[in-house]
RNA sequence: GCUCCGAUGGUGUAGUCCGGCCAAUCAUAUUGCCCUCUCACGGCAAUGACUUGGGUUCAAAUCCCAAUCGGAGCACCA
């Protein structure tokens, strides 16, 4: 049936539907799906809910930019607490906490309040005692194997029936230090039938005898796990919308045994999956890259060819490229990959009118030396394209230029020196002709970049797929550090440093 | 093994809740053309998707069932 006949037929069968239809015409170009339930709040208040044990990739910013533009979009506010409540296998790393601060400056939201879990330890065990005294939580001593293997069959240990005057003895003697690492837990007491075995009876104390890096910390030993220390804190903090991996998904089950205990509503929950992105040969992996880098791979984290924040900023991506890309990947239970492309067409698309244009001549390219016979002393090609009042940069030519091998044309051809005019290949070096601009569209003559073969700026590129090295026009000395540019015909770039007297400027890659 | 969850072009996304203006949106990508003293920007065009099979219905991307594929949890990690 074509469209117009279903149309018809629908006129027919329903016409009230159809005028309905046409009504809904809506308005909404949000760039984000609406959170749930927010009329039942007074306000929006979100998490962002970091586990410092490095500084952040590129996936980590999604939850920035996410729970960031949520803030504005519901003139709300968000937490960023730091969840450092293990100091052995994910070992909070000090520089880690500032630097993650840093990159959510970077995407440009703030945090209305900053915590560390590791600051708040006395707060979850006052949350204990008190979940004891409720019946909702017991010390038990089975070994781990012992009690997955009860848990596994839907059988109480022997422990869960302790009373609660011996569960507050043990558990103080936990917090007091007294048992080695394995040796006594604080469970809390669910459903130890639940069908599903993932919620029945799951740990909220351990024991952990590395000291907390934080010397504010370092005393601890008796830790709480993620399920506890992080339901007590969104219900103390206001949290009223959790956003959170689809490996968490079971958290909220969990821990909607405590709320129940405590009378506690729980907060709206949100799950997503996975971010992939492409583009990288390194894996988007706080611990593989702090391997990398610890082994010399990389230079550090905001090495170019790290996928990670400190990188993308490094490279002169704006943080608003980041954010803009993450939001447009919604909030999709499936994993997701982000294509980097999507973040260079934006970033593109904020930096190209700016961003003043030079070249370069790469080395990798196999530069060619041509001396330049009977032209004139100079090339002035514009600092913008579409912004004549820009002016035109000034390149002295002097004996020759260099331009890249693939760029050269056979002996005996023509080729357009941009901003300068039009040579001819000879056994001599490049012969200016003369030519009118004309040549380049009714002739096909190319038109190339190219630098003074004296008069040029050594430069070290370095890009996400290693370091390229090459020739820049000699005016690339009025930038500055944090400067960027477009090298015609190559890419935008970074200014990173000037040259000094061991290396050359250093740019970092942006994206073509 | 037990328990959850998901599936729209190369990528992301809208539409799914409440079946009908879906002959499926937008962006990105790729390709071509135009513009251009850049392979940038801009303009135009092309490419390309409802996982499969049943069912309900006048009508299914949308509801139901099954299969397939994929993801996640069952840690004294977060």
């Amino acid at each position: 049936m074509s469209h117009t006949e279903r149309r018809e037929r629908l006129g027919e069968l329903a016409p009230g539907r159809l005028e309905e239809l046409d009504e809904e015409e809506e308005d909404d170009d949000q760039v984000l799906p609406d959170l749930p339930n927010v009329d039942d709040y007074d306000g929006i208040r979100m998490r962002v809910a970091p586990n410092p044990n490095g500084p952040w990739h590129i996936g980590h910013a999604r939850m920035a930019a996410v729970v960031g533009t949520y803030k504005e979009l519901y003139d709300g506010s968000f937490v960023c607490r730091f969840d450092d409540t293990d100091p052995e296998t994910k070992r909070p790393d000090l520089d880690a906490y500032d630097a993650i601060l840093d990159a959510i400056e970077y995407l440009d939201f703030e945090p209305d309040e900053v915590l560390k879990a590791s600051d708040r330890v006395e707060t979850y065990y006052e949350h204990a005692q008190e979940l004891i005294d409720e019946g909702g939580a017991y010390t038990c001593s089975c070994p781990g194997e012992e009690f997955s293997n009860l848990k596994n069959a839907g059988e109480p240990c022997p422990h869960r029936g302790k009373d609660t005057e011996q569960i507050h003895e043990e558990f103080e003697r936990m917090v007091d230090g007294e048992y080695g690492e394995g040796e006594m837990v604080l469970r809390v007491k669910t459903d130890i039938e639940h069908k599903n075995p993932a919620l029945r009876d799951f740990v909220a104390f351990r024991i952990i005898e590395t000291p907390h890096p934080r010397a504010e910390a370092a005393d601890y030993r008796c830790w709480p796990m993620l399920d506890f220390q992080s339901g007590i804190d969104d219900h103390l903090t206001g949290v009223t919308h959790i956003i959170r991996g689809i490996d968490l998904q079971d958290s909220a089950k969990r821990q909607q045994f405590v709320y129940d205990y405590f009378g506690w509503e729980y907060p709206e929950v949100i799950h997503w999956g996975h971010v992939q992105v492409d583009a990288y040969d390194v894996p988007m992996s706080t611990s593989t890259i702090k391997q990398l880098i610890d082994d010399g791979e990389l230079d550090g984290w905001d090495d170019p060819r790290a996928p990670t924040i400190a990188s993308l900023r490094r490279r002169g991506i704006r943080g608003q490229a980041v954010v803009d890309a993450m939001t447009g990947l919604g909030l999709s239970t499936s994993n997701v990959d982000l294509a980097m492309s999507t973040v260079y067409a934006n970033n593109r698309e904020l930096i190209d009118e700016e961003t003043d244009r030079a070249f370069l001549v790469r080395d990798d390219e196999r530069a060619v030396e041509k001396s330049v016979i009977d032209g004139p002393e100079a090339g002035h090609p514009a600092v913008h394209p579409n912004h004549e009042d820009r002016g035109s940069r000034e390149i002295p030519v002097e004996t020759g230029v260099l331009v890249e091998l693939g760029d050269l044309p056979p002996v005996g051809e023509r080729v357009w020196l941009k901003g300068y005019g039009c040579v001819r290949h000879t056994d001599d070096g490049f012969e200016y002709t003369g030519d009118d601009l004309d040549v380049t569209r009714e002739e096909g003559v190319d038109i190339v970049h190219w630098v003074p073969s004296d008069d040029n700026v050594d430069v070290r590129l370095r890009t996400i797929d290693g370091d390229i090295s090459g020739y820049a026009e000699p005016g690339i000395l009025d930038y500055d550090p944090d400067d960027l540019l477009q090298f015609e015909r190559v890419g935008f770039v970074r200014i990173d440093s000037l040259p000094t007297e061991e290396t050359g400027l250093v740019a970092y890659f942006t994206h073509p």
